[in-house]
DNA sequence: TTTTGAGTTGTTCGA
DNA sequence: GTCGAACAACTCAAA
């Protein structure tokens, strides 16, 4: 092994300089570096980034070539089988060690696991590191040493642990090899739509690590004090959005935390009230750390009685949630945003989530695979834990009786309609009264409106009432 | 081993 | 219009 033989940094989920172990560890060594990323989506199972990720993968790996060259290197990018590409380099460059932060997909570990092994097995150092999560699934047990199905607890649990880690800095520069080996261009591994969907996407979003640390810094004045009132508001600005940047690894959760803690620390009054945003991170370790230890419930209700629930398969119902044609506006908004800008407030998730499943009851499978598809915070964790928890089979999931009504739900959360009107703009001249529920506006006001029901925008295709009485008799079927 | 208390996000009905 | 109870028992986690 050479004295000037190179560190490889593989880059995956962790598309960021700044608070990246396996980036400081490689500098730590003194040599030079070698920042790598493998486009590899065959090896992620039932699972390869969909074309909304593909989207912003391409820019935020752009962003990670800019920052690493301005510390002097480069992103080396190439494309095939993960262990061959790594061995290759290693051979061009003479690299001794390997290192990268870990992922926690049951696909992602399995392959990680036998890279490792390769790696070894060549003599060559290969070390993995924590930089995606605030606690390593395996570190929270219990009081009798198993796993967390409960959130209060496990978060609890979390909160006595030590406080997470403090991000490490981004390295001033970063040491060259003695000679680069070759590199794909980005635009090669044609991640950007061949027709041009994305108009939507780029108006919504900036994506890279650079936006990513401003979005946080524009949402900490005053987005984390009035969280917990308007994170439920789709109609106004009241979440951070940073759910892409997170997925990611534009920003790691450590950096995140500690911003918010210390912001919070700045404040005179009620130190605990940005409590709640700091939940939702723990949430995100929540989904992790089942996602590790139930590795089938990407697939799998974790809940056994659920595999017998009666679902019904209905290709025109499902085509008209994907669509926002359903007839029940909160529900047609929420489809129509992600559909345009690959994203969809967390409230109307839940909201259009309870739809597909109780209203529709079409399987909670049908639906994260079309958020899978569609969304850009697409997060196998994530997405796994909302879906079973609408669906009522997960871990600590919504009571069977907790059926979300559209509309009272629309008049809650978007009280004057404008999240509607914005998404869909037929319904736009239609007074708020009705904003929620056309069908029962006065024909004068439809007509006043430019609405014709059933041709400008759809009737209701199932009668939310029966639809409920519906999904309550299925899961009585399924208790009993 | 047994007991006890608790469990993200809701809706409806009847007083 | 407002308010409290019912919805159903079960599982989890800790003592």
């Amino acid at each position: 092994m050479s004295a000037s033989s190179p560190a490889i940094v593989w880059f995956r989920q962790d598309l960021r300089v700044a608070d990246h172990p396996a980036l400081v560890a490689a500098v730590a060594r003194g040599r030079g570096v070698i920042p790598v990323y493998i486009w590899a989506p065959q090896e992620e199972g039932r699972w390869p980034d969909g074309a909304a990720t593909r989207w912003w993968l391409h820019h935020s790996l752009n962003a990670l070539a800019a920052s690493l060259q301005s510390l002097g290197s480069r992103l080396i990018v190439r494309e095939g089988s993960s262990l061959p590409e790594l061995r290759k380099l290693a051979e061009e460059t003479g690299a001794s060690a390997v290192f990268w932060n870990r992922r926690y997909e049951p696909e992602a570990i399995r392959r990680d696991t036998a890279v490792k092994a390769g790696l070894k097995a060549d003599g060559l150092l290969a070390e993995s590191y924590n930089g995606s999560l605030l606690y390593e699934p395996w570190e929270i047990k219990s009081k009798t040493g198993g796993p967390y199905k409960v959130f209060t607890p496990f978060s609890k649990t979390c909160l006595a642990h030590a406080e997470p880690d403090q991000p490490l800095a981004a390295p001033s520069r970063l040491a060259r090899p003695t000679s680069w080996p070759k590199s794909l261009p980005i635009d090669d591994l044609q991640l950007l739509p061949t027709i041009h969907w994305d108009s939507g996407f780029r108006e919504t979003w900036q994506p890279g690590w650079d936006h990513a640390e401003q979005s946080l810094q524009e949402f900490l004045p005053t987005g984390v004090t009035l969280y917990a009132e308007e994170r439920n508001r789709p109609d106004h600005r009241g979440t951070s959005r940073l759910s892409p940047a997170l997925h990611f690894g534009e920003l790691s959760p450590r950096q995140i935390w500690h911003q918010v803690c210390s912001h919070l620390k700045e404040q005179p009054q009620s130190p605990q009230i940005g409590e709640p945003y700091l939940r939702q991170l723990l949430w995100r370790e929540f989904a992790h750390h089942l996602m590790y230890h139930f590795p089938d419930t990407p697939t799998q209700p974790l809940r056994e009685e659920f595999s017998r629930f009666p679902w019904l398969e209905n290709q025109r119902h499902l085509r008209a949630w994907q669509r926002g044609q359903t007839g029940y506006p909160i529900v047609d908004a929420g489809m129509r945003e992600l559909w345009a800008t690959g994203w969809m407030h967390n409230r109307v998730r839940m909201i259009v989530a309870s739809f597909l499943v109780k209203d529709l009851l079409l399987p909670w499978q049908a639906g994260a695979d079309w958020f899978w598809d569609t969304l850009v915070d697409a997060d196998l964790a994530n997405n796994t834990l909302g879906w079973q928890w609408t669906a009522g089979c997960g871990a600590d999931a919504a009571p069977y009786f907790r059926i979300f009504n559209p509309v009272s739900q629309g008049e809650k959360f978007d009280p004057e309609g404008g999240y509607v009107r914005r998404w869909v703009p037929e319904l736009a001249k239609l007074p708020t009264e009705w904003i929620h529920q056309p069908w029962n506006a006065p024909p004068i006001t439809l007509r006043e409106a430019g609405i014709t029901l059933g041709k400008t925008y759809p009737r209701p295709i199932v009668d939310h009432g029966q639809a409920r009485l519906a999904a309550l008799a299925a899961l009585r079927q399924i208790r009993g």
